[in-house]
Order: C-alpha cells, then structure tokens, then sequence
DNA sequence: ATAATAGTTGACCAAGTGGTCAACTAAATT
DNA sequence: AATTTAGTTGACCACTTGGTCAACTATTAT
C-alpha cells in the first residue's frame, strides 16, 4: 500500500561506500544523498542522521554475510582449515577490491570503530557488538581444534584475542599501505600462532 | 626579533588532542582555535590548512618521542628485553591515560592512518613514514635475538611484520574497547609469536 | 627614538552544513 | 472512481565551515 521505494537500500548501500572508502567523520549527509541520488527530504523520511543510516548500514550487511560466515566457519569443517579458509577469503577480498577500484579498504568495522569510538555511542555498540561476532567464530575454532588435538590451545579465550588482534592489526596495515600483498602471510601467520606447525604449509 | 609567541606550538597540541579523542575529519580548524586559544587569523598565519598542522604535530611529537624509542632500543638492552619493554611501555601508557581522562586513545598513527589514507596524501605520506620507523626498531631488535641464538627467526623481516601487525591491532582493540587490560597480554604475545618460550614469563 | 620584523585581531565572505516543511505523486485498498 | 497510504520533491532556514584581509601591536636591532 502507497508508493514502493529502494531509496532507503540506495541509502545505506551509499554510506557504506563512502565510510569505507573514505572516513565516518569526513561524509556528509548531502554527500550520502548525491550518492544515492536521493533527495535530502527523503533522507531524513528514512532516517534520522549520519549515525542512524550508518547503523542501519551496518545491520544490513551483517545479514548480508552472516550465511557466508556460517559456511566458513561450519563445524563440518576441520577447525584449522576454517581459519585458513577465513583468512585467504580476506585476503582474496581485497586483492579483487584493489583491482576493481585500485583501493585495498580493509576491515570497515575495524577502522570505522577506531574512529568512532569516542564520539557516537550507538554507532560504536553496534559495532563493538559485530566484531564480537567475528571473535566468536574464531575463538570457537580454537577451541574445537584444541578438542580435537591439532594444537595445544588450552585457553581458547587467550588465543582468540591475538589472532583476532592479528588479523585485524594486518587488514588495518593492508589499508595503510593500499597493499593487499601483505595479506597473503595471514593464513600462515595465524595458524603459526595457533602452533600449528604441521598445517603452516599451503593448502589452499 | 619582532614578537615572540607559543600559538604555533599550541595550535600543535590542540589538534592533536583533538584527534587522538576524536577523528581527524570530525576535528574542525575552528575547534583546533578555540581550543588552543588562538584566532583565526593566526592559524592561518601558521598553517595553511588542517592537513598542515596535522603534519607538523606529527613531526614535533616524533622529535619528542625518538630519544626515549632510541633508549628503549639501545642494542645495550638484550634483543628480547627491548621488544618487552616496548609493549609494557605501551601497556603502562594507555592505563595511565585511561585514569587521567577516562579513555584509551590507542596507537594514534595507526588510526589516524586508517582514517585518512585515501583522502590526505602528505599526511598519508608522513604517517607511513613514522610508522615505517617504529616498525625498523621492531625488526632491528628481532634480528640482534636470532644472531644472538635467542630465538629462531631467520626471517627477521616477515616476524616483523607479524609483530607490528599483532601490536598494533591490539591498541586498537583497546582503543575500540576502551580497555588498557587487552594490553596486559602483549609481551607475552609477542614473544610468544617470536617463539621465545624460555623468556615468556613476566620479567618486567 | 625609530624602523623593521613577527605575530595578533576580529570582522567579513562565500560555500557548505544539518535539518524542516507543505505540497506533490504513485501505488494499493475499498 | 475515491481514498488512503508510502514515498518524493526542492525550496528554505539558521548555523558552521574554511579562508581572507587590512589594521593593529609587541619585540628587537640599529
């Protein structure tokens, strides 16, 4: 009933771009709009500032790649090659967005939550919420490849901080340097931490 | 000869007060003013924009900073020592900052660099600079331990890159978390990740 | 003293910012 | 066909932004 619309995923799509491309602080509203090719007016029918359209942003595309995330991180998989897996998908990721648009972006929840943090409180809940969900997959790989003898992880917890620390420290410089060349050690480094000495050899 | 005046050196503070709290891109030149105290017209007598002055702090606070990198650093330190030095330094200078104002601010260049990389080429530019130089420090210390017989790195280089990758994603952990203690773990990590078992208990 | 120099002031401008609104339009319901 | 509803439009506002400038003031060298 009443008119139909994309404005709103036009929107969100518009914002997360720019953030990612560029930086929270640095877009502006009217920005967004030119982006999505959307009046101001209709902007703030659907939300109700930066903060709001950058959540919602943010939601949408968990949903996006929650299925994606599933499957990597399946338990059906064997615990190590499910962080191998994860971490050559990253590093694939941003090989293929340095060709596309010769950006190498990183991590958007990382370097956006970095920012932010200080500054607005619900954009930063939600992002310290998402990242969890990331920590949550890894630390329950460890554990699972713990359980099953491929390493000597007792704490899980502990382990999962520094790969986790790892793995985004290396994104964060892959942006830095736009090289997503440096990525290609990742795999090999995580599973180096895990101890995992046998696994350390390619198979992708 | 003619008048002498501190507003340079204020404007310098300010802004990087403001950005290491904030962002760069939130951090207006009106709020780099009222909070240095100092109009307009003299920033502009100083600067020539905001990128300028980000520039500048940053180069006045390495100044600052080298003498105690280099101390930290001396090759009179065993190789390893250094390398924890460095992260409790680190540890011990985000819980003092979280007691003095209530936040962990993190590694500045590194979320500064985040932010700004494709936007901001000389600050890009001298950002990359500096953090090259803190990761030379790294690497120096890394090498001088595998000479030395003390770890098995005879890829000093690409252990480097792991350990700059690690501590760095962990201060912006703790940036993001707003929480000094994710630092406590470091040392132990990044002698763990340089397989220095003999040395991993605490000997601060 | 005086002239040269180094720094300060605050008013001013054009452009951009976030935010509002009443009038309008297209689809779905009855 | 009439009505309700969902979404659109673009003009408009007050305020902030980056940036300029001519007049002013404090210091130092001669």
């Amino acid at each position: 009933m009443g008119r139909v619309s994309d404005a709103k995923r036009k929107l969100m799509e518009a914002v997360t771009e720019l953030i990612w491309h560029g930086s929270y602080g640095g877009t502006t509203i009217d920005q967004i709009c030119v982006k999505a090719g959307v009046n101001k007016g209709s902007f703030y029918y659907f939300f109700e500032s930066k903060s709001d359209v950058a959540v919602a942003a943010l939601d949408a595309t968990w949903l996006q790649k929650q299925p994606e995330l599933d499957a990597l991180f399946s338990p059906t998989v064997p615990p190590l090659e499910r962080l191998r897996n994860f971490c050559n998908r990253g590093y694939e990721m941003q090989k293929e967005m340095k060709c596309h648009c010769g950006c190498v972006l990183g991590c958007p929840l990382f370097t956006l939550g970095a920012e932010v943090c200080n500054q607005e409180v619900k954009l930063h809940n939600k992002i310290k919420d998402l990242l969890g969900r990331y920590h949550t997959y890894i630390e329950s790989a460890i554990r699972d490849a713990h359980a099953q003898g491929l390493i000597h992880a007792p704490d899980a917890a502990a382990k999962a901080r520094m790969i986790f620390a790892y793995s985004e420290g290396l994104m964060t410089q892959a942006r830095i340097l736009n090289d997503a060349e440096v990525l290609g050690e990742m795999a090999e480094g995580v599973l180096g931490i895990l101890g995992a000495k046998s696994l350390t050899r390619k198979a992708a």
